[in-house]
DNA sequence: ACATAGACTGAACAAGCGTTTAGCATGCTG
DNA sequence: CAGCATGCTAAACGCTTGTTCAGTCTATGT
């Protein structure tokens, strides 16, 4: 048999380690890592099963090694995030959301979408510490903005840079059902368009309007002591 | 061996199907349906594999009668969304969000979510029915809204309901990791209410102010044409 | 009392899994 | 040239999986 290495001539010093890498994310990604056999990634790798443990000691040792490789993806995005400054966010020349740097960074149906769904979603605490890093992130950018005048000022901020960020990420989680009632993917420039002109809307004017001084005249709020809403969020 | 049938004093004509249904869905919602193995539901339940396959034929069959089960719980509290009059809703004589919904149908631990977690996120046909139709419920209620001034109207509704359904839908989804960030888990009573807080205000006001009439000072929008938002989302 | 049906079980099966082992080819180093 | 590390493979191992099978127990209808 030859060898196989450096098969490509697209990619003459990609190394073989890299391919089974790189091939083990997008079947990680498209069917999750339990279902995805070590057979099935040599085969996309194009090498022999038994190369793949060569490589990473174990089943569990390519997992790590994908998980650092993504965590690092992640991490470039949050720079480029972080780096941008604030000028730059409130004029629309860089990226202003989480969802937006996706769709920008990576396409529609990049394997880094699909594995930081199945990250955020599997109980994986390396879910739990990407969402606290992006949470600081947001409310660094809430504080700032509310120094600048731009942000309402808010009495619960870390409550409202979670709304907001829970705002971000469901559009990335969610995707292709948006997609799927809406006619276009969220993740897509023109479904990214259409969402960020509506998601401007309500996050400048509100989506509701506030109802007259004083309660509801049909109902008396003081009636009933079980609920003491204020309004709700009739969705 | 003994007969294991209405072992249970405290339910005493639960069947032997139910009781396997049951740990089926609570296991398929913790660690998915291709990890639980049908010896762990046996075990579980406290039957033998054997009687597994005989109920439902196939792990197959079991899997499609817990996705059934669960369809219809979801479709019941999908009606009791659906007729709860518009005033209740505006008063909050009801539950008013379908994260909402969730908190009072199912307590933050229930299975019905973990099984609605696997179900958005496992690309699984049913998934996209579930949010179709609730897309559709929120766009009927935030039509009638519309009609009775309480929201403000949309040009875009299709994708207005959308927002606030993933919306809800992130509460849901992002629940512990949510928990993790502010320090208490949304579909908890509290946590509930201190999400709802902050969402009202959002929806109600908005999160940031509309800049002055005219453009930034700091850059012309015109010169740039690669870009045309109309302010951003900047979180 | 007897027969039939259904709930239920222990044991075994074939298939697929992650992993191990022995060995081949290649290229560098002395 | 010999020695050795490295990239790589075919074949097999033990284990777990879903599933089947033959048979036991316990009701119920006649």
């Amino acid at each position: 048999m030859l060898n196989m290495r450096s098969v490509d001539p697209a990619d003459p010093d990609r190394t073989a380690r890299a391919t089974i890498r790189d091939a083990a994310l997008a079947l990680f990604a498209e069917r999750g890592p339990d279902a995805a056999t070590v057979r099935d990634i040599a085969a996309a790798a194009e090498v022999s099963p038994a190369l793949v443990l060569h490589h990473y000691g174990s089943k569990d040792g390519l997992r790590a090694a994908v998980d650092e490789y993504a965590a690092g993806a992640f991490d470039a995005m949050l720079a480029q995030l972080e780096g941008g400054d604030l000028a730059d966010v409130l004029s629309g020349g860089e990226p202003a959301s989480l969802a937006e740097a996706f769709a920008t960074e990576f396409r529609a149906g990049s394997p880094l979408v699909l594995y930081l769904r199945r990250l955020l979603l599997s109980g994986d605490p390396a879910g739990t510490v990407l969402v606290r890093r992006w949470h600081a992130l947001t409310l660094g950018v809430v504080e700032r903005l509310e120094e600048a005048g731009v942000a309402r000022p808010s009495r619960d901020r870390e409550a409202r840079a979670a709304l907001l960020l829970a705002g971000d990420l469901a559009v990335v989680l969610l995707a292709p059902h948006l997609g799927a009632v809406l006619g276009e993917n969220p993740l897509t420039p023109g479904g990214m368009a259409r969402w960020t002109a509506e998601a401007t809307d309500v996050y400048l004017h509100g989506a509701f309007v506030a109802p007259p001084e004083g309660a509801d005249p049909t109902t008396d709020p003081t009636t009933d002591p079980s609920t003491d809403r204020t309004g709700g969020d009739p969705t």
